[in-house]
DNA sequence: GCGACAG
DNA sequence: ATCTTGTCGC
């Protein structure tokens, strides 16, 4: 059975697609980084009825935009919690062919390991593209965690049934509902969560999601009309 | 069997 | 995610 060919997602079951994730935990590297990211991107996707809108966004270090592509087609998966990455991929990848720009790593919106099976959308995602991925979500998906304080940069350790980490609940605001940061691939914890406070302006959510979440929805009335 | 459950 | 307006609090 091929492992990770894209184009197959939509034959799946859901069955399959856990096999699939756990096939793939021997490539994750959660190794250093040792570097700043001075050109990031962003994903984000938006849905008009069976249409899925990918957009990624590209910025630099002063958050100014560097380059932006989007892809649209209709989306063949539906939504399970878990399973995120064989709705989303398709379409990302898409876009991902028109980008121009080569970013030095990717933000996903989504998880990375803190996922049952350490294979959430930034993981997942990172092994079509080659580059570090973090994973930055609004909400759990999975993992135990105690609330963090309330000053911007305050954190807390996700853990796993074994108490191992898997990435950090993030104040990006202060008084404000923690984000879920959780490394993708090529990163660790400790670097995600530095280079998504580096990324955040003065939005809960990191600029690079933030952006890409902003112009999907421009793009998506943009196409209805 | 009963909850939990990214977007 | 999406459907949708005003409103409470810093």
């Amino acid at each position: 059975m091929e492992i990770i060919n894209i184009h197959d997602f939509k034959n799946l079951n859901p069955k399959h697609c856990i096999e699939i994730q756990k096939n793939l935990i021997d490539k994750l590297e959660l190794k250093p980084f040792n570097k700043f990211p001075e050109i990031v991107a962003g994903v984000d996707l938006s849905f008009l009825n069976d249409l899925g809108i990918a957009i990624i966004v590209v910025i630099d270090e002063t958050f100014k935009l560097v380059d932006l592509v989007y892809h649209y087609q209709k989306i063949e998966f539906p939504y399970i919690p878990g399973l995120l990455a064989f709705r989303e991929l398709p379409v990302f990848l898409e876009a991902w062919k028109k980008l121009k720009t080569k970013p030095d790593l990717v933000f996903f919106d989504g998880q990375g390991i803190a996922h049952p099976r350490k294979m959430g959308i930034a993981t997942h995602g990172s092994f079509f593209i080659n580059l570090p991925t973090i994973g930055i979500a609004k909400s759990r998906l999975y993992g135990t965690y105690d609330e963090p304080c309330i000053q911007k940069g305050c954190f807390s350790y996700l853990y796993d049934k074994s108490k191992n980490k898997i990435g950090v609940v993030l104040r990006t605001r202060e008084k404000v509902k923690p984000v879920f940061v959780s490394p993708g691939n090529y990163i660790t914890i400790n670097e995600a969560k530095e280079i998504t406070l580096e990324y955040t302006s003065k939005y809960k959510i990191p600029e690079p999601t933030r952006l890409a979440h902003m112009y999907s929805q421009k793009i998506k009335k943009e196409i209805s009309g």
